[in-house]
DNA sequence: GCGACAG
DNA sequence: ATCTTGTCGC
């Protein structure tokens, strides 16, 4: 039953939020985001973020990969109590906390930020990938791996648009034959056609591009530490 | 009002 | 996301 998940979740928001100046916070978010190409030339280092949760933790995960080799050249995690519960559409209200702690521990050397949820592809225009890449300054790629809103267009070989009232704000691409596409989505500082490129690009035979498939790794790996009593809940 | 809904 | 074994297909 879905509905019984909404209603534990909800009793679970901080004392202090509210979802009200969540959703003006969202809408500042998305007249803020630049679409527009500001990438470094040549780009060399590429940051990836992903979140993993215990029953009380959040684990969170930053690497670094370089580009265009994508070999694995830094790994930084942390572990913080969760506060707020996954709601649909106010991902990044959860996860933000232990993302932008275990980014500030990888250092700021990189040039492209590639983010475990939707950037514009948000029925505000302002998903998880948008409010971390306005946080952070930097270019950001939003990358999801489940169809929040709109709708997938005509496919143009292995990537097809995504409409939300009538307009593009995103794209479904498919990194791998044989599985299902991944959906990809403006963060800040970045168009969509390049997002689409280098998502491309960033991915070696895996369904996820190399910086987040390496990041949840890095997740998991202290995840597991942390359930043997060797890593520390902040 | 009903159903959908990133991680 | 998380809890979990085997299993179908390239």
């Amino acid at each position: 039953m879905p509905s019984r998940r909404w209603r534990v979740d909800r009793q679970k928001l901080p004392p202090n939020f509210s979802i009200k100046r969540a959703r003006l916070a969202q809408r500042l978010i998305a007249s803020r985001v630049v679409e527009e190409d500001l990438i470094e030339h040549p780009l060399r280092l590429v940051a990836g973020v992903d979140v993993a949760f215990t029953d009380n933790c959040s684990i969170g995960a930053a690497v670094l990969i370089e580009y265009p080799s994508l070999m694995l050249v830094k790994a930084k995690t942390v572990a913080t109590r969760t506060r707020m519960p996954y709601i649909p559409t106010l991902l990044a209200f959860r996860e933000m906390a232990p993302t932008y702690l275990a980014l500030r521990k990888l250092g700021g050397e990189y040039g492209l930020l590639l983010v475990d949820g939707n950037g514009r592809l948000h029925p505000y225009l302002a998903g998880f990938a948008c409010q971390l890449g306005l946080a952070v300054r930097k270019p950001t790629i939003g990358v999801a791996k489940k169809l929040l809103v709109g709708e997938v267009g005509e496919w143009n070989g292995d990537w097809a648009p995504i409409y939300y009232q009538g307009k593009v704000v995103g794209a479904a691409v498919k990194t791998r034959k044989n599985a299902k596409p991944i959906y990809v989505s403006v963060g800040h500082m970045i168009s969509l056609k390049t997002s689409i490129r280098l998502v491309k690009k960033l991915s070696k035979g895996y369904k996820l591009p190399e910086p987040i498939r390496q990041a949840h790794i890095a997740a998991n790996r202290a995840k597991s530490l942390l359930g043997r009593g060797e890593l520390e809940c902040i």
